[in-house]
DNA sequence: GTCTATAATTTGATAGAC
DNA sequence: GTCTATCAAATTATAGAC
């Protein structure tokens, strides 16, 4: 399974199906005959198109999601009037999102990426080069934006990590104070990187 | 199961034993067999302690160490010579921790409360009674440290979230940089939130 | 309180017909 | 490629002897 450029073949279905139920339940939470009833197919279809099993449909959603989430996130901040107010605008989107989801979604590999960080190496990879690809996007932006090299990558670092901070209190409370407080933080990082 | 104050019953030893397979592998993955042969006890003596089965262990397991979790970063925060400082040694601690543990040991209960946000409404009300415990004695001491309440509140919700999103990215890459950067970036937080 | 045995279900995975 | 049937093992949970 190496492309999604098909449109809605069997295998896109049964990646979106587990996507879906892994972001909501978690990786072991989910069994493949659920993820194959919410597909609307056999479980044998999950082997004949990831012969690696669960931990290769893992890998999959992963690298789909992940990628779909830095376009997501790309999209809003390129949008902005400049970087900071992209970045506010980043965070007021997920605040939107995850209410709206009555904290279901938010960040589509957290949940994944701790159940298996420690026992399951493919999927581990899978999840660093998803984080790998957020960071870079953000560092090249902060250093476009007027900034050196190290600081601007330190600075997308931590813009994330309060992303995915405010992600699981925001989930553990049913509040969007979290994402609010992290975004005006995220904010205040980036301007003080900038101005320097 | 209300206490732990005794000393190393097998109800204690069960929660510890559950507590480390949980923080590895995550809630779903881990079987109650498992943690009995770890405890050393018989299946049937998780039953006999914990009535409510695996949700009420979750939510023991998620009280005691959240809990250990606030009462160690407290020491460590107030045994600095300024709350700065002490925040610094605090994330410092944590990357040590982490690179020790070779990535397996991070915040005890983020997996726990990301896995059953959706689906196990006790353990997920076990899990914000904790994170609020976190926040809520940061909040003080940054007050405390000069700065009105409600900027307090979101700047401990901010270094929170910067040390839980950092330990996710830490784990995922097998690298303490994460938790660097992200330190560096609480503490200036906290710097400009007590300077106002 | 401890421990054994077991029920009922679900898991990931495979074989093979179509 | 699709789908059915099935396997061996693991799951949570319970009943009851000691």
């Amino acid at each position: 399974m190496t492309d999604t450029t098909t449109i809605n073949p069997s295998a896109e279905r049964i990646v979106f199906a587990a996507a879906e139920l892994f972001r909501r339940q978690g990786f072991a939470a989910t069994g493949l005959k659920a993820i194959a009833t919410e597909a609307g197919l056999p479980i044998g279809s999950i082997y004949h198109h990831f012969p690696g099993g669960k931990t290769e449909l893992g890998e999959t959603v992963i690298r789909i999601t992940g990628a779909g989430f830095q376009e997501l996130v790309e999209t809003i901040i390129d949008a902005g009037t400049n970087l900071v107010s992209g970045i506010d605008d980043a965070f007021a989107g997920a605040a939107a999102t995850v209410e709206a989801s009555d904290y279901a979604d938010a960040c589509p590999i957290a949940t994944l990426a701790l159940e298996i960080a420690s026992t399951n190496e493919p999927m581990r990879q899978a999840s660093d080069r998803a984080f790998t690809g957020w960071i870079d996007a953000l560092t090249g932006r902060i250093e476009a934006a007027g900034c050196d090299r190290k600081t601007a990558r330190a600075t997308a670092i931590s813009v994330l990590s309060l992303l995915e901070g405010a992600f699981l209190f925001s989930r553990a409370s049913r509040s969007v104070e979290p994402l609010h407080a992290a975004g005006t933080s995220a904010v205040a990082l980036v301007r003080a990187a900038i101005s320097d």
